[in-house]
Parts: C-alpha cells; sequence; structure tokens
DNA sequence: GGCCTTACTGAAAACGTTTTTCAGTAACTC
DNA sequence: GAGTTACTGAAAAACGTTTTCAGTAAGGCC
C-alpha cells in the first residue's frame, strides 16, 4: 500500500554528499558512512560516538577521518557544535543556514529551528550603546523538550 | 589633585575574593594572585595565560591552581567562557547576574553587558511551537568594536 | 597570640582528546 | 583505462586537563 518513499535522513544525506562534493571534496566509503552515520544520529554525537556509529557501516574507517570530516562539515556550515552546561556534548546535523539549536538536557536530542531575526533588537541596542558593529552569534538554548517534560 | 578613588580593578578583585569566602574557600596568595591576573586582564585570557599573569605577582602558583580556581569562579557564576568562532577564547570576569560577552574579534577585547529580556520572545515561541521549555542559554556575540572599526 | 583541623598547594604523573606524519589507496578527470 | 592527486588509516606526537599525594598554611577556636 502507498508507494515508496525516500526517507529524511535519506535525503539529508543526499544533500550533505552533493554539498561536500560541490566543495570540491572527493566522496569515499569512509565519508559516506560517517555522513550517514551523522544523519540517522537521534542527537549530537562527539567524535568518538561517530566513529563508533559510522564503524557499523564501514568498519575500516579511522577516527581521524571523522575528525577531518566534522572539520569539512562545520566548514560548509552543515553542522553545529552543541554546547551543554558542562561544554561541549556534541555535533548535529543543521543543514544550510542560519539554524539555531535547543538542547534537551534529558534525552539528550537536539531541536533545530530558524530564527535569525531574533537577536536584530538586542544587536541593534548593542550598535547603538557601545558602538559594537556584530558580525555574528552563538546562540544555544538549554532545556527539556515536549517529551521529557510530560515524563515527569 | 582631588582625593583618592579606589580602582576599578582593585573593588572587582575585593569583592571576588569576598564572594569566595562567602562560599566556604579559604583566601590564599595563589587565589589573590589568579583573581588579580583576572580582573586587571584586558581580555578573556586561557587557563595557560592567566598562569602566566598570576606568576607576575606571586611566582611559586601552579597552572593546576588556575584549574581550581576558574573552576570555583564558574561555579559561582563569576566568571564565563568566552566562545571565538574557533572555539574557546579563553575565561573572563562577568560579575554576578545575566550578563552576555560581546567578544571583538580584531582587538581580542569581552564586553559584558546584561540583557536577559532580549530571548524571552524567542523563548516564548519555542515553548509555543515546539513545547520546548527554555532552562537556560549560551548567547556570546562576535565583530568588531568602536575603536577596532575606526582603526580601519 | 598560638594551636589545631583541614582545605589548599604545587610537582609529577596519568589521562583523554585532537593533530601530525606518512606510505598506501582509490576517487575523479580526461 | 590511465594518471593525478586528494584521501585514507595506523601510529606517534602534541596538547590540554585532571588526578594523585605529601607538604603547607588559612581560618576557627581557645
Amino acid at each position: 500500500m502507498g508507494r515508496w518513499l525516500p526517507n529524511r535522513e535519506g535525503l539529508k544525506m543526499d544533500f550533505l554528499l552533493q554539498e561536500l562534493r560541490r566543495a570540491g571534496y572527493r566522496i569515499t566509503d569512509a565519508r559516506r558512512a560517517i555522513v550517514q552515520a551523522l544523519v540517522n544520529a537521534s542527537r549530537p554525537l562527539n567524535p568518538q560516538e561517530l566513529y563508533e556509529a559510522a564503524r557499523v557501516q564501514h568498519p575500516r574507517v579511522g577516527l581521524v577521518t571523522v575528525y577531518r570530516t566534522l572539520e569539512a562539515l562545520l566548514e560548509l556550515g552543515m553542522v553545529q557544535k552543541v554546547h551543554g552546561e558542562q561544554g561541549c556534548v556534541g555535533y548535529v546535523y543543521t543543514g544550510r543556514g542560519h539554524r539555531h539549536v535547543a538542547w534537551c538536557r534529558a534525552c539528550g536530542r537536539a531541536f533545530i529551528f530558524e530564527g535569525q531575526e531574533d537577536l536584530s533588537s538586542l544587536e541593534q541596542s548593542l550598535e547603538r550603546t557601545l558602538h559594537f558593529r556584530v558580525e555574528g552569534h552563538l546562540l544555544q538554548l538549554t532545556g527539556l523538550c515536549a517529551e521529557c517534560q510530560a515524563r515527569t
């Protein structure tokens, strides 16, 4: 029943590989496995976790290649580092564009949302008062997702 | 001429030591030197830099004590980690309360400002749409300060 | 002021993470 | 299919941070 639909993760993966390609990177089995593990992850993964996840599909992959691929994806703005209260909790696929992350401290999932206008009033007041010209910002929220609120 | 006024850094230092004291920490020469170096710094310092700065006043201080003191000050919310585009650039004194940091990528100075209300609309919309309950946030701005804009 | 408890100290060692190196491999171009 | 060259994985090196531990001194108490 119903016709076949490509799943979301497959689309994300193709998009990521395409972007790597466009930027001049070669598409290798190692990168495919790493990118796949990244888009399939239900929460931000650190390099070690991403390495272990990628090895399921491509056991010969090395941790070094995970670092190098993350570096490339960060460079392309496809991935963001996620900060918890006590430092970095991992990297998450965010896709292109201005995205922010809300991280649930209970289940560890990251929720991606857009919102570049929300900070403009703050940025403007900073320009007016301090004459500080804002070029970029780091904004991440921590809290509890709907499901984890319900669970308590 | 005019009567003597305590300088700002001295006041900050006394305040920090007082807060450490109130939290049950002992005031030692090492901590005094580290706290002094921190409030006198013109920009965020990493542990190594803070260590070198503290050694000017107290040459016997160890790097470990710098780490331990930073940990205590972070715990007390007196100090914040500052993130540049490529990761942590150091720690800066922010004082008590809800403070944000704007970091100048040219001179490396950090500008501290208050503004807890600025994010409330964003947080509310997140609660409405995702039902995500926001508990905390990380917000830091990067850009150019007034003087560094003038310099170009 | 001096004593006592115990947190604090600094040096060294241990530790985990990230980066560099390098010779072999394989992706993409023509 | 051949050639160029970016990529790979393993090992080693480098790096930042934390742990350990015996000696020291801060602050409370008399």
